[in-house]
DNA sequence: GATGAATGAGTATTCATTCAT
DNA sequence: CATGAATGAATACTCATTCAT
């Protein structure tokens, strides 16, 4: 961000711009993503918005931000400890639906369309470090272990798997199918059940 | 397609075109795809590009249509009746793996990012159709029945994880990782072997 | 037109790009009429337009409504209550040539050549509507009455055979020879001073 | 023309491409008028069109000189040498209605719309000589003496005045209204009836 | 001669960004 | 500070014309 707000009124055109954009993200994708339409949808001028981010892509930085902090903290309520392998799957399916039901498409978005600003170390990282800490402890704490790099390895397909199954949902608009979230609570629970050995698989 | 090519030449222009497309559209994202850019690496003039494609989406509409079956093709070859669970997996797994491996980030920008072009009755359906009742008849075999709707709906959550996970893989580039790709067949795998019966999600 | 422009500034480019598209059209005909070159001639940049006109058609039609009510004013100009013939049609000349004379060519450009924009209904039928009436108007005051139908169909007539005399004119660059003006008003005078009785055409 | 057809099927084939663009020409206007589009239509290829005519205006050329030819030939057919001036008006009138009843629009676009190669210098004038020609006889004739300069222009105002009213007839769809004809002739041959004198127009 | 594949300059339109008011 | 007018590089697509087969 260019410059830092002030005054309460300059924090809320900022805080304006970046519901726009979320919202504009999410529903428009990244090539429907124009600055003239968020400003515009902001109610705000569009020398108002590069008043505060110097570029395009400074605003995308900053809905990222927001997003990903509400992930971590919608994830930080998750809390499984002792509980048999499929209720713990079930929380988490739960949770990771609520997570991505206010804004669908906006997740993905961020993670696999919107570009990066060269600037800014890759904010993900931070982002994913804590989030797969996280899965990596609800595995662990499910093996009744401190966790290892097999249960980050672990976390991190649990963590993509969900995603997927989450993201094609919202792509075909079924993210309520209950149907589909028991077959998905059922793959999670199965694998925090299973043993911690992995099986090989043979060179292509 | 506007011209079907009749000349050997034509041919080539139209294969060159179509490969490129994909290379772009699978590095590039929706939004660095563009005409000119394709013409230009498939080596051809953007006047050749247009006597083949009347508009840019009828391009992207071969793409796909190449794209899908080839993952149609690998689906084919995988042959699981009668192994144990964990076997059935892993095959599946290198196959999808394989699929991927070509064009990594193609399939995603394919079924997520690019608009299909309205006069094509979504051609993605006729794919997924054939796609899931794949699936289904894997998770038949594997549970020693003829498909029912809870394998079909098995098959989705089960397409859906491993997509997720491949795609997320491609993106950060570790398709190869040997850890990663034996947590997912651990995880598919366990699935199989599972019960039919799902697990209850209480209502949020 | 897309936007209304509010500062002076804008209005006065708006009038820039009226004017340089009505010499262009005029000059060049619709296949010389690109939004480039009006943009230039405006001497504004090519982005400046399309903030004010979504498309080269919403241009043309401006340029068209701007024309129609010129020559409506100049038709209201023409006051012939009680002249003999001769001189109604001196007077009606003498306002056509004039209203043809800014934009020699415009006229049968913008009815023949340029395409309607298909949204606004045809608003050259309003414009023909009240411009036949005001003829219809001339001929029957000539004849000392109230407006016939088939003082319409003369007026029609009329209307046509100046527009055509006065296009070929313009055409060849000859709108100034006073022997075809003379021609011209005799034709017309001898017209309306003609009784109402139209001579039979037998059938081909 | 880039060279003399000699065998008969080059001959067959030239005279397909001049009809197809008089076709063309005349229903889609100057700018729906392309090179591909005639040989398409033609049912040759675009390389055989070159291989008769240099350029594009090459065949508009033909297309002109086919036009103009027919028109003379079908203003030859008229006699009227002695008859009274309102029958002399209603044969011309009819002539030239048929004249433009073949390829309605066509004569306008010819005229109007389509660039003249600049090496054939002007084709129309040739053209318009001897069918002004025609014209200033018929008028003389009608005057019973020989053509003057005044014969002439009388001859150039009234041939403007039946293009003008036939083609604008001809935009509308209304070439066959008996009103409309019946009033043409009226102001036609009201023309021809009237002494030689023209009243005099004030300048402006 | 005939064919049609290939070319590329040109045209309409968008959108990130700047700057005078 | 806020506004919105102005800019112009970039993009999808067309069409006259050439030339290898």
């Amino acid at each position: 961000m260019r410059k830092a707000p002030r005054q309460a009124r300059s924090r809320a055109t900022v805080d304006a711009l970046v519901e726009a954009g979320a919202r504009i993200l999410g529903d428009d994708g990244w090539s429907g993503f124009t600055t003239n339409k968020v400003a515009e949808r902001a109610g705000v001028s569009i020398g108002s918005l590069y008043q505060y981010f110097p570029d395009k892509l400074s605003l995308v930085d900053s809905i990222r931000r927001r997003h990903l902090d509400d992930c971590i903290a919608a994830m930080r309520t998750v809390r499984a400890d002792g509980c048999p392998p499929m209720e713990v799957a079930a929380i988490l399916v739960r949770a990771m639906i609520a997570a991505h039901s206010a804004h669908p498409g906006l997740h993905r978005v961020l993670l696999d369309e919107a570009p990066t600003s060269a600037e800014h170390r890759d904010p993900c990282s931070d982002f994913e470090v804590e989030y797969l800490s996280h899965y990596a402890g609800i595995v662990a704490a499910s093996r009744k272990r401190r966790p290892t790099p097999a249960d980050h390895a672990a976390a991190g397909v649990m963590s993509d798997a969900i995603d997927g199954v989450i993201h094609n949902a919202a792509r075909r608009g079924s993210l309520g199918d209950p149907m589909m979230q028991a077959e998905l609570v059922r793959l999670i629970g199965g694998y925090l059940a299973g043993a911690g050995e992995a099986a090989p698989v043979e060179e292509s």
